[in-house]
RNA sequence: GGAGAGGUGGCCGAGAGGCUAAAGGCGCUGGUUUGCUAAACCAGUGUAGGGGAAACUCUACCGGGGGUUCGAAUCCCCCCCUCUCCGCCA
């Protein structure tokens, strides 16, 4: 949510800033109802004022006393007034805060112009491209002749795009978690929660999902109650409505999570296997931290995330979201793009992002100060660290060899009970310790 | 699901129609005292919004939403949450 009062302030920025964005929705509106709703204010609360003199010279002076009636009478008259004015100011309040909803952030100085994807930046890439005597296969040729990907099986019990991974894949999947969250909470700093995931709407329109991407959403029986599209979302709204002490800062958080999306009307080849998801796993770090190291934290974050594709040995590229391709909440966003040999293309596998006040405000998240003075909103940041399918995708297909089996990274042999490599294997075969 | 008890400031906790932004305590900030540390004492210390150059002032907020009343943290109704006990269940 934008800061209203720096809106009032500055309205010819925020609108530049939104147009660079690509909406600038309802500004419009919102700065006209800001000012309705502020004179609104201005006049219930002297009705308010003058009703409260009369009620307390009421109780001074008696409730028997000469003037009492007539009081009593004033104070039904003023009563009458209020409630019109009161009525008006609640529906343009309401209007107000329900537009003020669907405008997005703005983008940081620091963010690269342009109208959409082609207008990202590569910042910097990492690692080989690893080569091939034979034209490497795409994942899903692979994972399902290795009997670890079973998409058609998938589709009979949930419908398409829904993963099913079976076998040494099962294993794998539980062995990159586990690898992920021990790295960031042993040697990065983040504290692990294990959250809830169905959230209410509080919590969905805290971080921003709400009410753009409603539709996007997965909703329970319970229409109050969605299933999360990211982690980002219970983690985050751990701390709406608090306040922490400056020395608690930086929250560090760490959390794995399963996230569900409709990802509605993506279909073709851009989608197949394990590109793009209704069910993903995903292990997501978020930070709370002091306004004037939001930036700093960004990268350090940004770090982190990478930190993971470099002990997986997987070669991946930073990308600076430019102005038009930042999601809504985001202030300034770099995605992670890991290489898949199989597809020749680069996958997005993070995305992180500094949300500065925006989400914070929305949750009523604030720290105080060491100094003493007035809670201050946090900023927010959160990344992906990581999400699995398409690093599952990646680590098949730039692993793969010529006899059909897939070459691990070392740091995940632990993982996967010794395992080197993943081979093809039958419906009934366990997974032994050689690779 | 049933019964009971609760939800008040950063935290704990009193208050049971007007004298309450709300006692008291803790914490925090400043000061006095003090070989150091600690302690003691004194003072200050809620959030949000409006008006004002400022001093200051007005309004709202005691889980959420309605209602009664001239007036509600306090009375009534609905909902949410927490705790205890019982039931049910992976």
């Amino acid at each position: 949510m934008l800061d209203l009062r720096r809106l009032r302030q500055e309205p010819e920025r925020i609108r530049a800033a939104l147009q660079a964005k690509g909406s600038i929705a309802s500004l419009e509106r919102v700065l006209e109802l800001d000012a309705t709703v502020r004179k609104a204010t201005f006049d219930t609360d002297n009705l308010r004022a003058e009703k409260n003199a009369l009620t307390e010279k009421l109780a001074h002076g008696g409730l028997a006393g000469e003037g009492a009636a007539g009081l009593r009478q004033s104070v039904k008259d003023l009563n009458g007034r209020l409630k019109t004015a009161e009525e008006t100011l609640r529906s343009e309040k309401e209007e107000l805060d329900r537009l003020v909803l669907w405008l997005p952030n703005i983008p940081h100085e620091s963010v690269p112009l342009g109208g959409g994807p082609e207008g990202n930046v590569v910042v910097r890439t990492w690692g080989e491209q690893p080569s091939f005597a034979f034209t490497p296969a795409p994942h899903w040729d692979l994972g399902a002749a290795m009997g670890i990907l079973d998409p058609r099986r998938a589709a009979r019990i949930s419908g398409s795009n829904f993963p099913l991974f079976s076998g040494d894949g099962a294993l794998l999947v539980r062995g990159l978690i586990t690898f992920m969250l021990d790295l960031h909470t042993t040697e990065h700093g983040y504290r692990e929660h294990w959250v809830p995931y169905l959230v209410n709407r509080d919590a969905m329109t805290g971080t921003g999902q709400l009410p753009k991407m409603e539709e996007d959403m997965y909703v329970s029986a319970d229409p109050e109650l969605f299933l999360i599209p990211t982690g980002e979302v219970p983690l985050t709204n751990l701390w709406r409505e608090e306040i922490i002490p400056e020395e608690r800062l930086p929250v560090r958080m760490v959390g794995y999570t399963p996230c569900f999306r409709k990802e509605a009307g993506a279909y073709g080849k851009e989608t197949r296997g394990l590109n793009r998801v209704h069910q993903f796993d995903k292990v997501e770090l978020v930070k709370l931290v002091e306004p004037h190291q939001s930036y700093d934290e960004l990268e350090s974050l940004v770090a982190d995330a990478e930190e993971v594709l470099q002990r997986l040995e997987l070669p991946y590229r930073v990308v600076s979201l430019c102005t038009g391709d930042l999601s809504f909440s985001a202030a300034k966003c770099y995605d992670l793009e890991v290489w898949a040999a199989g597809q020749q293309r680069w996958l997005e596998v993070s995305s992180c992002s500094n949300f500065e006040d925006f989400q914070a405000r929305r949750m009523g998240i604030r720290y105080r100060p060491r100094a003493g003075g007035k809670p201050q909103l946090v900023h927010t940041l959160n990344g992906s660290g990581l999400a699995l399918p398409r690093i599952i995708a990646a680590l098949i297909e730039n692993g793969q060899t010529a006899e059909g089996m897939v070459q691990l990274p070392e740091p995940l042999w632990p993982y996967l009970r010794g395992r080197r490599s993943l081979g093809p294997q039958g419906e009934n075969q366990g997974s032994t310790t050689e690779g």
